[in-house]
This record gives structure tokens, C-alpha cells and sequence, in this order.
DNA sequence: GTCATATTTCTATAACAGTCAAAATATAGG
DNA sequence: CCTATATTTTGACTGTTATAGAAATATGAC
């Protein structure tokens, strides 16, 4: 990964409305959500949640693909890691940024973590 | 850190010449970089790489001080270590998003100590 | 105090991002 | 084919970001 698709990848998570949907995304896993259920979900109107998740899919964060309908998308966590790696490598002084203790946890797989603020 | 700060920073990182100016300063380490030198590394003329510093200083991606003339810009590892942990845990699915090779190897005693709260 | 250096703040301007309504596209069912 | 649903694209508008030159501020030397 480039420091240009870098540039791109934090640019499109670097904005309210593109961070929840991509997180909600993270959680509905490898299934993934259709455009109206996260529009619904973050309380947006359609046009403007399809700008945000194609400024996601632009960046490769999520992918997306029609069923019936439906348009649905899904987190890529190729390029999520790949932009994980980069950060940690140039980022970080090369040694990784996190903690062992959350470096290296349990994979666990959890299924929700309500955080602060759930607008 | 709450998901505004993340955003904070992960905006100031999404620019070209901020995320070059990070890069150079956690290369630097703890001794940092005056201003002007960094200007002149990435080309960039006073006022404008004053206005990406301060972007980066707002998001406490880096630290300033006053040395004489000089003021030397720092990074400030325990917010990108915050900004890895939040990405990790809510983007990550939970588990770490880099290998574990990358992820942990020998922690490799460095200076600086990242006992900060990333909860 | 005056001058030189380092940096920031101010000002103007150009480009880009975000929002929403309206129109367009794609799919499915009578 | 017509209608309804799901989503994207377009267009107008507003707000924010990036740029560079000029002016202001802070420090140090004389």
C-alpha cells in the first residue's frame, strides 16, 4: 500500500458518517448490510449515505454487490490491514503502536460493543 | 479516545503533506524538528506548513516547544498508539488487523514508554 | 532600540466536501 | 407494460480546506 491509497483510505474514514457506517460494517462481518439499512441505521437520507459509502468504496475499505434489489456492502479487511500495516510500519516508529494486550488478544469474536456516543 | 478525537486525527493524517510531516517526525524521535527544516524536507513554504502543523497539533498528533528561535515539533506516540487501539478494536472486528508478524515481534525497548489509557 | 531570523497569523482566493431534493437507473411483481 | 422499491446520480447550495503572500509576533545579537 502506497501513501497514496493511505491518503485515501483515512480520508474516507476520517468523517463522522463514513467511520459509524464502516464500523457498523466491521460488525455485520462478511454478510454485510444493504445501503438503506445503514442509511436507516445512521439516520441519513438515501443520496447522502450512498455519497459517503462510495467515498468508502473509492478508498477500497468496503465492497459492494447487488442482491435482488438490494445493494449490499461489506468491510474489506484486506485493505483495512494493509492500511493498519502501513501506519504501524511509518507511523509508529516501526514497533506496533498498540499495547500487547490488545495487540495480541483472543480472536474471540464478539458481536456488539456499544461504545459513547450512538447518535 | 472517543470517536471525534479519532476523527480529528485520522483527518489530520489524511493529507499529503501532514501525514510526510508525521512520518519525518517519528523518524526524527523524541528530539523532533524545527519547523522550518521540515518545511524545507517536504517543500512547502512557511505559512502553509505552519497550517498543517497546527492541524496535526490540534488533532495532539504532535507536540511543540519552543527552542530559541526554533520551535521543534514533535510526535506524540501516545495519541497515534490511542488512534491504532480504537482502530483496532471498532474497525478490526477485534482482533488485531496486522499479521502477527508484524503485530508482535520483540517490543525492541525503545525510549519512549506507551503506558498511555487507550481505553 | 534596531536589525535579522524563525514562525505564526491574517487575508484573499481557489478547490473540495457534505447535504438534500429531484431525476435517473435497476430490479421485481402484477 | 406499468407500478413500486432500492439505490445512485445530478444539481444547487453552503461550509470547509489548502495555498501563498503580506503582516505580525517572538527571540536573539549588536
Amino acid at each position: 500500500m502506497d501513501s497514496a491509497m493511505v491518503i485515501r483510505a483515512l480520508g474516507a474514514l476520517s468523517q463522522e458518517h463514513r467511520l459509524a457506517a464502516f464500523r457498523l460494517l466491521v460488525q455485520a462481518g462478511d454478510e454485510g448490510m444493504p445501503a438503506g439499512a445503514i442509511a436507516e441505521k445512521l439516520g441519513l437520507v438515501a443520496s447522502s449515505m450512498s455519497f459517503h459509502l462510495a467515498a468508502l468504496a473509492n478508498a477500497g475499505l468496503v465492497t459492494q454487490r447487488r442482491q435482488s434489489r438490494l445493494i449490499i456492502y461489506s468491510a474489506n479487511y484486506g485493505v483495512m490491514n494493509a492500511l493498519m500495516g502501513y501506519l504501524t510500519e511509518n507511523c509508529c516508529g516501526g514497533v506496533p503502536c498498540t499495547t500487547e494486550e490488545m495487540c495480541c488478544p483472543q480472536p474471540m469474536a464478539t458481536a456488539n460493543d456499544p461504545e459513547e456516543d450512538v447518535a
